[in-house]
RNA sequence: GUGGGUGUAGCUCAGUUGGUGGUAGCACCUGGUUGUGGCCCAGGAGGUCGUGGGUUCAAGUCCCAUCACUCACCCCA
C-alpha cells in the first residue's frame, strides 16, 4: 500500500519551490528595508495561549484546531500568539521600546481544504509592537502593497476599524437592535452569528442577507473621538504614502483580540479565498496574555495564495539550476580520477555535477546540458596519461586542453571563477 | 461538519454498444555518432485502470460501497 501526504498537507517539490524561493526572497529584502528584525518560534505551543488570544469562541479555537489533548498541546494555527508569547518570555520590551518583528513559517488548522485552504499553510507575520502611533498603522499597510506590488500581485486594499473596549460595546448594541428588526429575513448563519458573534452578520455573504445590512449601523460612526482621531491619522497616513485603499465598513475579523484598525488585501482571482493578507491592531493582546501594557499590529499573508496567483498569472521564476561544470569521465580510471576532482571543485565553490553510474560520453554531455551547465570537463584515458583533461564550453562549443593534476591548474579556475558568472 | 465534480503510466489525457490496457503528448533510458549536448529518427522502460464487493462467459467500461483528490458552503491567510 503506497502511503501518501495527508489530507490538505502538501509537498513543495523542485520546480514549484523556486517560485516559494522568490517570494520568501523578496519578503526578507522588503521586511529589511522597513527595518524589521526575523524571529522563529517552535510550532507546538500550549493550547492555553490560543485559546486566551485567539478567543475561546471563535472557530479556529472551537474547531480547527490541531491538540495534542492528552498533553493540552496544540500545533499552532497562526503564528501572532506564538510571536507575543517570545516577545513576553524574553522580555523583549525592555531590550528595545518598539520592537518590529516578522517570522515565516508553517501554520496548521483541520479545515476542510479547498483552494487556496491547506491544513499545514505557511504564512509571513509581521508584528509591531509598543506604538499605538497611527502612523504605524500606515506603514504596515504600505508595507505589504510594497510586497506584493513588488511580487507583481494586484489586489484592493480594504479597512475598517473595529473600535474598542470603550466604543464597540455601544456599536453592538446598535447591531443587535438592527439585527432584532429584521430576524425574519436573515440566514440561519445569521441568526446563529447573531447569538455567537454578532459582527459577523456584517460580512455574510448571502446576498439577501447583504441588502439587508447595507442600512446596518456603520461602526465608524460609532466610534468614540480617540478611536475616531486615529482612524482619520491612519488614512491621512495612508495618503501620504500613496497607498490605494477602500473604507469596508462590512468588515470584521474573525479573531477576537483585534481592536481599531483592520484591513484586508483581497483578490478576486482565487475563488473562495479572497483574502491574500490581512491583520489589524491589538492593543490589549499583550497584557492579557500576562505581559507589559504595550498596544500593537500586526498582519499575515498566505503563502500559498501569493504562490497561487503567481503560478496563475505564469511569472514562472527563472531556473535556478544552472550549474558551473559537469565533469565528465569516460571509463572507471577517468572517473576514479574525477570523483575526488569534483570534490575540490566544490570546495572552491563551484556548482559541480558528475554521473557516478559510468554513462557514455554521449548520455553525459545530455545531462550537462539538461542540467544547463556552462562548461564539461571531460576526462579520459588519453588525457590522464598526459594528465590533461578537455574544457568544453558549452555555449560557445569552444573546447581547450587544461593541465589537471592532483591538484587543479589555475587556468581552469581563473576560467570557471564564479565571478565571471554571468 | 454539509453539498457537487473527478479518479487510467511520474505529469496531461484517449479508451466506441462490456470483448487482449494506449504506434497519444511531455518527461525518463538506450541507440543512430568505437569520445561530444540541444534538433531529428529508431527502440525501450514504466499500469494492482483509486480500493473492495456485485452482475456477466467476459468489466477500465454496468451496479453498490468505500477511500482519495477537488470545488463550494462554513470559516479563514
Amino acid at each position: 500500500m503506497k502511503i501518501k501526504a495527508l489530507n490538505g498537507f502538501k509537498d513543495i517539490v523542485p520546480g514549484e519551490v523556486e517560485l516559494w524561493q522568490k517570494v520568501e526572497e523578496t519578503a526578507r529584502d522588503i521586511f529589511a528595508r522597513f527595518n524589521f528584525n526575523e524571529i522563529r518560534m517552535p510550532i507546538l505551543e500550549k493550547t492555553e495561549l490560543f485559546a486566551r488570544s485567539i478567543g475561546e469562541a471563535t472557530d479556529i479555537v472551537e474547531k480547527e484546531m490541531y491538540t495534542f489533548v492528552d498533553k493540552q498541546i496544540t500545533m499552532r494555527p497562526e503564528a501572532t500568539a506564538s510571536l507575543l508569547r517570545a516577545y513576553i518570555q524574553h522580555g523583549l520590551h525592555v531590550q528595545k521600546p518598539i520592537q518590529r518583528l516578522f517570522t515565516i513559517g508553517p501554520m496548521f488548522r483541520h479545515e476542510r481544504p479547498q483552494k487556496g485552504r491547506l491544513r499545514q499553510f505557511h504564512q509571513m507575520d509581521v508584528e509591531v509592537l509598543g506604538t499605538p502611533n497611527p502612523r504605524v498603522d500606515a506603514e504596515l499597510m504600505a508595507m505589504g502593497a510594497m510586497l506584493l506590488e513588488e511580487l507583481g500581485i494586484t489586489v484592493s486594499l480594504e479597512m475598517n476599524s473595529l473600535g474598542c473596549p470603550v466604543c464597540r460595546p455601544g456599536f453592538r448594541e446598535a447591531l443587535l437592535d438592527f439585527i432584532e428588526d429584521r430576524k425574519e429575513s436573515l440566514c440561519e448563519d445569521c441568526a446563529r452569528r447573531s447569538r455567537t458573534n454578532p459582527l459577523r452578520v456584517l460580512d455574510c455573504k448571502n446576498p439577501t442577507c447583504r441588502e439587508q445590512v447595507e442600512e446596518a449601523p456603520s461602526i465608524q460612526e460609532h466610534l468614540c473621538e480617540e478611536c475616531g482621531e486615529h482612524f482619520q491619522a491612519v488614512q491621512d497616513g495612508l495618503q501620504q504614502l500613496n497607498v490605494q485603499y477602500s473604507l469596508n465598513k462590512f468588515m470584521v475579523r474573525g479573531l477576537d483580540y483585534y481592536s481599531r484598525t483592520t484591513f484586508e488585501f483581497i483578490t478576486r482571482d482565487l475563488g473562495a479565498q479572497a483574502a491574500v493578507g490581512a491583520g489589524g491592531r491589538y492593543d490589549g493582546l499583550v497584557e492579557k496574555l500576562g505581559g507589559p501594557k504595550v498596544p500593537g499590529i500586526g498582519f499575515a499573508m498566505g503563502l500559498e495564495r501569493i504562490v497561487l496567483l503567481l503560478q496563475q498569472q505564469e511569472e514562472k521564476a527563472e531556473e535556478s539550476d544552472r550549474i558551473d561544470i559537469f565533469v565528465a569521465g569516460l571509463g572507471e580510471k577517468a572517473s576514479e580520477f574525477a570523483f575526488p576532482l569534483a570534490h575540490t571543485l566544490r570546495r572552491t565553490g563551484l556548482l559541480t555535477a558528475m554521473d557516478h553510474e559510468g554513462r557514455s560520453l554521449k548520455s553525459q554531455m545530455k545531462q550537462a546540458n539538461k542540467a544547463h551547465a556552462r562548461y564539461v570537463l571531460i576526462i579520459g584515458e588519453n588525457e590522464l596519461e598526459q594528465g590533461a583533461a578537455v574544457l568544453r564550453n558549452m555555449e560557445t562549443q569552444e573546447q581547450q586542453e587544461i593541465a589537471v593534476s592532483d591538484s587543479l591548474s589555475s587556468d581552469l579556475l581563473e576560467i570557471l571563477s564564479p565571478a565571471q558568472k554571468s
